[in-house]
RNA sequence: CGGAGUGUAGCGCAGCUUGGUAGCGCAUCUGGUUUGGGACCAGAGGGUCGGGGGUUCGAAUCCCUCCACUCCGACCA
């Protein structure tokens, strides 16, 4: 492609909106520019990226054997009556209505598109499995769009359905999608993991979110040092420790804490490591058959966090978990917040595996202004119910019993869950089976994130001068450019035979052929563009029968013979 | 939806307190000089000052109102 008749939108100065990385990139490089909140339009550079991904996106998915169908974004309302949605799902459901004063939905996802169709299409269990997949513009009306593609409110998403009879079939097809995920993430060039994740609301067996690795991510992610494991900070499991609990060592005694209510405060003044004092956190029991409710006491080291998800799932803690208002504390248990301890509690009690191993720790003494330290399980108080109720920490063993656990910020990219029967049980999906009775279809459904995954892909690969793309979703993989053009009928026609010669052999050059372009802007654009590999060329070099060429990561540049750089080329990229 | 903020040329901003018919940098166009990392000189074009209403002889500026956008929070198959 020739940079003269290509539009290069690349902008100085940083759009004063912008404050994701991949959102100021994004448009100082020309690849989109915002129509409204959550809306844009993708400009010739950023489509070609957006389309290298959907092109990878695609070509894994038939080969894992599912099949493109393009489903409408307008969807009638019948249909998300039929499954209950069209009052679960709220505001972000953007609701239109026609001439005829018909309502219709933009549609957020297409279970119920692709149910209806199925229930029409498939009759016999002969015809299962089967996994159908669509690329297709989807919209939420988000609370809040931000972050510029990576919330947007308009966005492009894969996604694939899958029916079935039994759950080993579905099963099958999932693990099927999972590695079809593994290759499209490794194929573009990401640093990624697929986590075990919350099956929500949903509900399913098992469920998996594909996070790419950045610090802007909005999830913790764990995961093993030494194996694949990665889950969700929110569902990785705090295993119990490996040692047991030290013998006491200590009297207990009571001590004078006036107006030290954190852990911080107590800690420092009792000279003490976070870790050898107790936190206890009152919340709110399930209601009893006339509604009331108690309260449990939730008790963790010092340096701990609460896990909310843990503990609301726990038997007898209300969901979702409620902390227990103070007034309600102060009159049951007769002090503040910040004095609550385990020491003869007449609540439930509920002890993280951690803090159930530490001897000789502190905790509040149930009254204002004072702290016991010294306290030693079974000695001076019933150890009570254990339970993992923390978030894991780096360092923490992992689950998998290989490694230790380390923590990073991911990108939700794409996401695959096993739906059962929600939507074909709602909708009557049925075939008939080898005994010709009727059965309801089970269900998988597959989302990737197309637009998201190109935001993301800059979030991870980024420096000072600009987007460091990946070498498969690209724009273009070589830069050409020429010195003094213009002037040089050396550099020209050298450059209008490479450009010829590099197009020929296959690779996305863009040939930077401006007559008046001065080279530093020229470099410059380049680099914010991203384009992995630049070759200069210009008088001086020519003479000495060479040219320049930079990669986009590369500290320095380096004078390649003419002769070699096709094979240099060759070797270097891919 | 709660809190905060911003709307003035394509982009980034000043002007508003104290009303007097709009300015700077970049970009664009023309001419010239330059040209190995974001050139220089000279000239030019481009603005219903977010919309509506009000006060006033006169409003970008003061008042009312609506809208859009951004940030924080809540929310997020």
């Amino acid at each position: 492609m020739r940079a003269s008749r290509f539009l290069i939108a690349t902008l100085k100065q940083n759009p004063s909106d912008a404050v994701a990385i991949s959102h100021q990139l994004m448009l100082r490089s020309g690849m989109v520019r915002q129509l409204a909140s959550g809306l844009y339009t993708w400009l010739p550079m950023g489509l070609r990226v957006f389309r290298k991904v959907e092109a990878i996106v695609r070509e894994e998915m038939d080969r894992a054997g599912a099949q493109e169908v393009l489903m409408p974004v307008v969807q009638p309302a019948e249909l998300w009556q039929e499954s209950g949605r069209w009052e679960q799902y709220g505001p972000e459901l953007l609701r239109i209505v026609d001439r005829h004063d018909n309502s219709f939905c933009l549609g957020p996802t297409h279970e119920e598109v692709i149910t209806d169709l199925i229930r029409n299409e498939l009759k016999s269990y002969k015809q299962l499995p089967a996994n159908f997949y669509q690329i297709q513009t989807k919209f939420r009306d988000e609370v809040r769009p931000r972050f510029g593609i990576m919330r947007a409110r308009e966005f492009t998403m894969k996604d694939a359905y899958s029916f079935h009879l039994q759950q080993s079939c579905l099963q099958d097809t999932y693990d099927r999608m999972h590695s079809a995920y593994c290759n499209i993430f490794n194929r573009i060039g990401l640093d990624f993991r697929p986590v075990l994740a919350d099956t929500g609301s949903i509900g399913g067996s098992s469920s998996h979110e594909f996070h790419v690795l950045a610090d802007s991510g909005e999830d913790d992610i764990a995961f093993s040092t030494a194996s694949d494991y990665a889950a969700n900070v929110e569902l990785a499991e705090a295993v119990a420790p490996a040692h047991e609990r030290p013998a006491p060592g200590q009297e207990k005694s009571k001590v004078a804490t006036p107006g030290q209510h954190t852990i911080e405060d107590v800690s420092k003044s009792l000279e003490v490591s976070p870790k050898q004092v107790l936190k206890t956190l009152v919340v709110l029991g399930e209601a009893d058959e006339d509604g009331n409710q108690g309260l449990v006491a939730l008790v963790l080291r010092g340096d701990h966090e609460l896990n909310e998800l843990k503990a609301e799932k726990l038997e007898g803690i209300a969901s979702p978990l409620t902390f227990a208002p103070e007034a309600k504390i102060q009159q049951e248990l007769g002090c503040k917040p910040g004095s609550i301890g385990p020491v003869g509690l007449n609540i439930p009690v509920l002890v993280d595996r951690s803090a159930a191993v530490v001897a000789d720790f502190a905790c509040g003494a149930n009254k204002d202004g004072y702290h016991f330290t010294g306290v030693n399980w079974e000695r001076d108080l019933p150890v009570g119910t254990i339970a993992d109720l923390r978030n894991v920490v780096v360092g923490d063993p992992s689950p998998c019993g290989q490694g230790t656990l380390e923590i990073k910020r991911g990108i939700e990219v794409g996401h695959i869950f096993q739906l059962g029967t929600k939507y074909s049980e709602a909708m009557r999906a049925t075939v008939l089976d080898e005994n010709g009775k009727e059965q309801v279809m089970t269900m998988g459904c597959y989302g990737i994130g197309v637009s998201r995954v190109v935001a993301a892909a800059i979030e991870q690969n980024y420096d000072d001068n600009g987007i460091i793309w990946p070498e498969a979703i690209a724009p273009f993989q070589i830069a050409l450019v020429p010195i003094n053009m213009n002037k040089s009928e050396a550099v020209r026609s050298k450059c209008e035979e490479l450009y010829s010669q590099l197009t020929e052999a296959g690779y996305d050059v863009l040939f930077m052929d401006e007559e008046k372009a001065r080279l530093g802007v020229m470099l410059a654009d380049t680099e914010l563009m991203g384009i992995p590999h630049r070759v200069v060329v210009g008088d001086r070099g020519l003479e000495a029968g060479t040219v320049e060429y930079k990669g986009r990561r590369d500290a320095d540049k380096q004078e390649i013979a003419l002769d070699d750089l096709f094979t240099m080329l060759k070797t270097t990229i891919n």
